[in-house]
RNA sequence: GGGAGGUUACCCGAGUGGCCAAAGGGGACAGACUGUAAAUCUGUUGCGCAAGCUUCGAAGGUUCGAAUCCUUCACCUCCCA
């Protein structure tokens, strides 16, 4: 364990610590146990868990302890750092999914049963679900001054805004957070709270709150937020939120997004996501200036992440998914394959009459597919050399869909430019 | 209530009787290039294989012929009360 706090630091991953000198020194001295907070707002983890994932799986592989918290509590609250408007409350019901549905998911990340270091999966709902609020406020409530409280950036932004401002609620969120972190250590003798830097206000009220109740001294580290160079978060797509759960964002698109990365931006990728160590690191930061074309990098971390999060199956389907898409021969792909692959095409069913004697018009295949709205336009793309049957460019207008083109149990994949697929299934 | 102007295709916008399925730009879609990036270049962009058909706020009218002229209606903007 004793590189493990230099490896961060070369990683770009320390934004803050609580004991700039002695941190590092405290972490070497023996096993920590530290604890990460997810919020259970829906039913699986996205993109932007992940640092927050590799966090916990960093320190328990230098042989540290590492506790996932679920928020199934806070989670009823709503955290108002970094947000700018009052959460919309979830019902008690849905977040108990959907902690059900995150613990299934960290499992990939997390040792459950590495022994003495073996991760923690706990739900602040368990000790806070009952607790009583005369007894919260006489125990917990008592030691926050609410001049310290207001002078939290979280609570500063808000309180200046005339739209909304901040319910008493949110205000007191921070209390609750705090109040996890001194159970934590009364329950697991955890020492540490990580989470990214809009955390910050959060974890050092946790540690005011354990010296206040005599718990002794606690410690907190936040990494920076992983944005892009245009200072979103990542995660986002024109689509939505890439997910980890399969159903949501198959292996293929989340393969996608990452190969899709911006050169500017890899890096950071590499640094914060994988456990790439920094010789191959480096060695692709070379790549990268010297022959970008390659895209080393991408092609790199894309694999890291989806073999993590999909397992090696979903990596092999991912790469094969991709190589089809880029428009690899696909006669001799399997029913099964067809369907993992293009799962999230637009598919059309039609009556096999269809077929029958020449067969279908090609450019009312593609109007069908939903690949052009009109004849004329569907003509158009094939005049242009835009239109594929099966992946195989077709460039006469009068082409006709016919039986022959049926694969894997009568489907047929038409494609317009690169990257639009449309299926017809024949039935 | 009085007056002036406007409404054109996905968006902006030109078009004042035939040469108008309607300039130009943006967007979008294809192609080339490339790194599944960005930029650039080329082509296409109402429906129809075609003859042709349907479009310029809505309805009606004038005319051989209307986006264009007339009438009514709807909506928008501005000015005066």
């Amino acid at each position: 364990m004793s590189n493990l706090f230099s490896d961060l630091n070369w990683r770009g991953l320390v934004h803050q610590t609580t004991d700039e000198k002695n941190f590092g020194s405290w972490l070497n001295e023996e096993k920590r146990t530290l604890y990460i907070g997810f919020d259970p707002t829906a039913d699986s983890l996205h993109v932007g868990s992940l640092l927050q994932l590799m966090m916990l799986r960093r320190y328990q592989q230098a042989g540290h302890r590492p506790i996932a918290l679920v928020g199934g509590a806070t989670g009823m609250i709503g955290d108002p750092s970094g947000k700018s408007q009052e959460r919309n409350l979830l019902s008690e019901e849905a977040l108990q999914h959907n902690v059900e549905s995150l613990k299934v998911q960290m499992a990939r990340f997390l040792d459950f049963e590495s022994g003495d270091n073996s991760a923690i999966l706990v739900n602040n709902y368990d000790w806070m679900g009952g607790l009583s609020y005369l007894h919260f406020l006489r125990d917990v409530g008592k030691h926050f001054p609410v001049n310290v409280m207001m002078a939290k950036e979280s609570v500063k932004n808000r309180l200046g805004r005339e739209d909304g401002g901040l319910s008493y609620t949110e205000f007191s969120y921070m209390l609750l957070q705090a109040y996890d972190f001194v159970h934590l250590q009364k329950e697991y003798d955890c020492q540490l709270q990580c989470g990214g830097s809009d955390q910050w206000g959060n974890i050092t009220a946790g540690i005011d709150l354990g010296r206040r109740m005599g718990g002794g001294q606690l410690y907190g580290m936040t990494c920076p937020l992983l944005t892009n160079s245009e200072g979103a978060k990542m995660g986002k797509t024109e689509q939505g939120t890439v997910w980890l759960d399969r159903t949501k964002t198959s292996p293929y698109a989340f393969y996608q997004y990452w190969i899709n990365v911006a050169d500017v931006d890899v890096g950071r990728c590499l640094r914060f996501l994988t456990e790439l160590n920094q010789e191959e690191i480096v060695a692709l930061d070379a790549s990268r200036e010297n022959e970008p074309y390659r895209r080393e990098s991408q092609k790199r971390l894309a694999q890291e992440m989806t073999e993590l999060v999909h397992g090696k199956d979903g990596l092999s389907g991912a790469l094969r998914a991709t190589e089809v898409f880029f428009g690899a021969e696909i006669n001799d792909l399997s029913e099964e394959e067809l369907r993992e692959i293009f799962a999230e095409v637009p598919s059309q069913e039609l009556s096999k009459e269809e077929l029958s004697g020449e067969g279908l018009e090609l450019t009312m295949a593609m109007v069908e597919a939903g690949l052009a709205k009109s004849k004329g336009e569907a003509r158009r793309i094939i005049s242009q050399g835009g239109a594929y049957v099966n992946n195989r460019r077709v460039a006469e207008q009068e082409a006709r869909v016919t039986g022959d083109h049926l694969i894997a149990g009568g489907t047929v994949i038409l494609r317009s430019g690169k990257k639009k697929y449309g299926l017809l299934r024949f039935v």
